[in-house]
DNA sequence: CGATGGTGGTTACAATTGAAACCAATGTTA
DNA sequence: TAACATTGGTTTCAATTGTAACCACCATCG
């Protein structure tokens, strides 16, 4: 884009910090404009925020859930959930019962029109992240794999234990 | 937590999508635990946002620079670089000084209080990006690295030319 | 010059998000 | 069964963020 490399001059210590090599900062990055493109492809396609259709892939395989389950399922948060099956209830993409056993409960389910648009979203889902992942080879796909979930798990302490130091 | 794992009955079709294995989903969840944790260390010691902090970053090594120069180095936008420049000026962190050749440009600068926050805060990140890094053999680092460079590239071309489709 | 278009940076306003308070129903204890 | 704590879920309010409009300055071209 420009070929004025050094217009910057860096100045700094030894032990200074790249951001641009530092690891939050590229997963952040990263993370963001994927989520980005995505959530502009099912927006635009089917009026879906990205914890909506989160909501619905997970309904979409586990029938008869409550909100407090899908807390339990999505790692999103309880008012995020709140607000996304509200969303979707008024677009008639999922329907609320009431749990007969408990009257605080609603047992949540994709509708037919529901069912119908999780169908088509699951290829357009996969697509993308096929089309992310061809740029990978078949090991490269099972070191991130493994990576990620080495990395979730140190993340994950941070948050239970509290902080370093 | 939980030893009753098959509280939830899966139904669904063979091609159904799996959110816990899906890249984007993955990546957002680890993207946010690490900077969740990062911006509270941040944010408890030195009163600082995530993109202040990435501010003072850049500054650290590279002095003289105009908010449009901050913009081309982090990936952030204008109104979040305007922001937090603004807060950091208002902490005492940074100096603003007119550019007497542009009178539109303000050349910024870490001052000596920034930079003694600066100085402390680079072993603070390199700290937690180790124990980040500790997680995963020095084989698995050049991967991860090499790998989030070629899914950078590809979803940053779907920025640019558009979606799939 | 004077008009026109581009650039640096800020402001205003709406949408999104998070934290805490809240309500109703259930469970527990005495 | 009265009191109290807990759980499912929603609401409220403030803080954060994104988009677009905006102002001031600079550059170019007639």
């Amino acid at each position: 884009m420009n070929s004025d490399k050094n217009r910057f001059e860096e100045i700094g210590t030894p032990d200074d910090l790249r951001l641009e090599k530092f690891l939050p900062y590229r997963l952040s990055v990263l993370s963001n404009r994927v989520s980005n493109a995505i959530a502009q492809a099912y927006g635009q396609r089917f009026e879906l925020t990205i914890p909506a259709w989160r909501v619905m892939a997970i309904l979409g395989r586990f029938p008869d859930l409550s909100a407090a389950d899908l807390v339990e399922q999505t790692a999103m948060d309880k008012v995020a959930i709140s607000r996304a099956v509200s969303a979707l209830f008024r677009n008639d993409y999922i329907t609320r019962s009431e749990d007969p056993g408990d009257r605080r409960r609603q047992v949540l389910n994709l509708s037919p029109l529901g069912r119908d648009v999780y169908e088509r979203i699951v290829p357009l889902a996969q697509q993308y992240e096929n089309d992310l992942m061809a740029s990978l080879s078949v090991e490269e796909r099972q070191q991130l794999d493994s990576i990620i979930e080495k990395l979730m798990g140190r993340a994950q302490t941070w948050a239970e234990r509290g902080l370093i130091d």
